[in-house]
DNA sequence: CGTAATACG
């Protein structure tokens, strides 16, 4: 089974850019994107529904902003959109497919940089979605999340952290959100089981020569409940892409599809 | 600086 994510930073821009044509070769049964930055009805072209694939969009309400997308090589048993939450559910943040007992979520966090203001935010949906990780843990299904988290965990995940620790991205109760998260619920952040090499960056700033100097940050994750732990065979960060400001992460799991759990 | 609309990342 194999599992692509991107932020696409516009899905129609990406497109622009090959996104769809590229994606024909990679044989992925589940693609999970972020960043659509289109409406629905803005999506007409056959081109933004591809062959082959169920697609599902949750869109901001907001013109031209965020929003999650999925496209499943099989029918799932069920979508769910969004978190229940007045606040977030409108900005298109939150797609869930299930699959007998596989769930794969298409999440972005939201970013914290652009003010204060939306930092707060930022950390509102971390308390709101750390709970909804804990109900997550209670049912008897396996999840695959995922998304643009918006944090790099470690310093080997970015390339200037000691210069970026008050920086959204990287601030202290940042990375403890994500230490709770894999070491006391138990989720595994599935890309460093398999790859523990420094340098592996799924995001570069426009500015500068952060893309030709590979300055990145590691802020796409697939993160895994504890029974996949084992099924998890290779990641691969495409960094010879240039849909996005973001890399696609596409990863293969020891299971087929559907999935057999 | 890029995407998409005059904000946000």
């Amino acid at each position: 089974m194999r599992i692509i994510t991107l932020n696409a930073n516009g899905i129609r821009s990406a497109a622009r850019k090959g996104f769809f044509d590229w994606l024909k070769q990679q044989d992925a049964d589940v693609v999970c994107i972020q960043e659509t930055k289109a409406q629905e009805h803005q999506l007409g072209d056959e081109t933004f529904w591809p062959q082959g694939y169920f697609t599902y969009y949750h869109d901001a309400e907001k013109k031209g902003y965020s929003g999650v997308a999925l496209f499943c090589r099989s029918e799932p048993d069920r979508i769910i959109t969004g978190l229940g939450s007045e606040e977030f559910d409108q900005e298109g943040r939150y797609i869930e497919a299930q699959f007998g007992k596989l769930s794969v979520i298409s999440l972005y966090l939201p970013s914290g940089s652009s003010s204060e203001e939306r930092q707060a935010a930022k950390f509102r949906f971390m308390d709101l979605f750390l709970d909804h990780m804990r109900a997550l843990r209670r049912k008897r299904r396996e999840y695959i999340v995922c998304g643009d988290w918006n944090i790099a965990h470690k310093p080997i995940d970015l390339k200037n952290w000691k210069s970026n620790q008050k920086n959204s991205g990287f601030l202290p109760e940042e990375r403890a959100w994500l230490d709770t998260l894999f070491d006391e619920l138990g989720w595994v952040d599935a890309f460093r089981v398999v790859n523990t090499e420094p340098d592996q960056y799924t995001w570069w700033s426009n500015r500068g020569q952060a893309w030709a100097k590979n300055v990145g940050w590691r802020l796409d994750y697939q993160v895994v409940s504890p029974g996949l732990r084992d099924k998890i065979r290779s990641a691969s960060i495409y960094t010879e892409q240039r849909f996005s400001d973001h890399a696609p992460l596409s990863m293969d799991y020891d299971l087929p599809f559907p999935p057999d759990l």
